[in-house]
DNA sequence: CATAATGATTTTGCATACAAAATTCAATAT
DNA sequence: ATATTGAATTTTGTATGCAAAATCATTATG
């Protein structure tokens, strides 16, 4: 029953786990506060390791907390999501870089798995698909090229992209028409060993989905009014 | 209407201030054990709000926690500290090309000054002062280009780096010399409001720095053997 | 002697208790 | 009907209590 003898269970990151997938399911909704006690016995644990996890997730900024008040998932507005964009442009851009001087050869062969992922849910016609594809491909890239630091920043702004995403965009900024030759541009940089082209790669591929998001939103606010 | 009634005073934050510059102040040596019951009273909290804080401290990596055993202030290897050097190589690249793009005329004075301020510094000849006024203008940068999110990352690995330098290298990487027309190149494309040239003159410049490092880092290991 | 075993002490992880702040809601005044 | 007040209730911030794990000191064993 327990789970006793030595691998002892950490209820921070157990709590931190679960709201974390409950945020990006959409469970907690953006907004929404959160209700200590309720969640904590929904949860089967104290507020204790409820709100260790609360204020992690704060500092990864899916979560705001207000003093006194209390904790509410966050919203990402659209300023903020072109400055994701920014930001992913250069750490991205670092990790495709180094990415392509560490490479190895049982890399090389899943990197191209990955390609061939992306090629045929393109070709399938599934955006959905798609859209899980980019994820595995850009979620491999930053583990590759990432020390443990550049990992936990791009992982953490990956996972805020994705959330936004899938709420507000359906899962993508652009067609898979249009990004599947960047992404192609980008693993042959990285596979030739090329670090100059990766980084540059992988740049131009964030710049022109925060211009697209950029463009979008411009139109929207045009439409409303 | 305001929020007033605002003094309320957060330990959590207390703590972590203090926590933070008896780091920086090696007051708190690195590799030393934290006794929370003890560290708890000497700041006249309980255990509650200090182990919010170092779990903070712990996400911005200037402590590591090990899971039943404590926490332990960080020391910090040569090769995280080349790739810090890596990061800001590219955040602050990105944040001289955002502040070039929207510099106001008084940040123009501002930043004037605190050219003014390395010169001065670097005429005098104390190593110390310059990296004083050094730590000064980068921290105005990336309070010019960065917004929220990028001005937090930064400012957390300014301090690492910082913490580091004071330590191991008297506070520089590289003589005065050697910088100040560096800094003199960024300062001039912001002013300029030339965005490609600003990004490139402070990558180059940390590219310099981290060069710089690894070939000490080298020269010092092959000293040892 | 070194090392293993044992018991005592300290420390951690977590739950819980509780005062102070915030919120809700009913009652009353405008 | 709306605004105001002020209990009653909920929620937060923080301290404290306590079992299980880790560490330390001491003695026993090869």
């Amino acid at each position: 029953m327990k789970n006793l003898g030595n691998d002892h269970v950490n209820l921070d990151q157990k709590a931190y786990n679960q709201l974390k997938s409950m945020i990006l399911d959409q469970n907690l909704k953006s907004g929404s506060k959160i209700y200590q006690e309720k969640l904590a016995v929904d949860l089967g644990i104290s507020r204790t390791p409820l709100v260790n996890a609360l204020k992690k997730l704060e500092q990864e900024r899916l979560i705001t907390a207000i003093p006194r008040k209390g904790f509410y998932i966050r919203e990402f507005s659209k300023e903020e999501m072109v400055n994701i964009f920014e930001l992913r442009e250069v750490l991205e851009g670092l990790a495709a870089r180094r990415a392509s001087l560490r490479i190895t050869g049982s890399q090389i062969k899943k990197l191209n798995e990955l390609l061939t992922g992306l090629k045929t849910s393109e070709a399938s016609g599934s955006v959905e698909k798609y859209a899980k594809a980019d994820r595995r491909f850009h979620h491999f890239l930053i583990k590759l090229g990432g020390d443990d630091l550049l990992f936990n920043i791009l992982e953490t702004y990956s996972v805020i992209t994705f959330s936004y995403l899938v709420k507000f965009r359906g899962g993508l900024v652009r067609p898979p028409k249009e990004t599947l030759p960047e992404h192609m541009a980008i693993i042959e940089a990285i596979i030739n060993k090329d670090p100059e082209t990766a980084e540059q790669a992988a740049r131009d591929h964030f710049k022109r989905s925060r211009e697209k998001l950029l463009r979008d939103f411009k139109e929207e606010s045009q439409n409303r009014s």
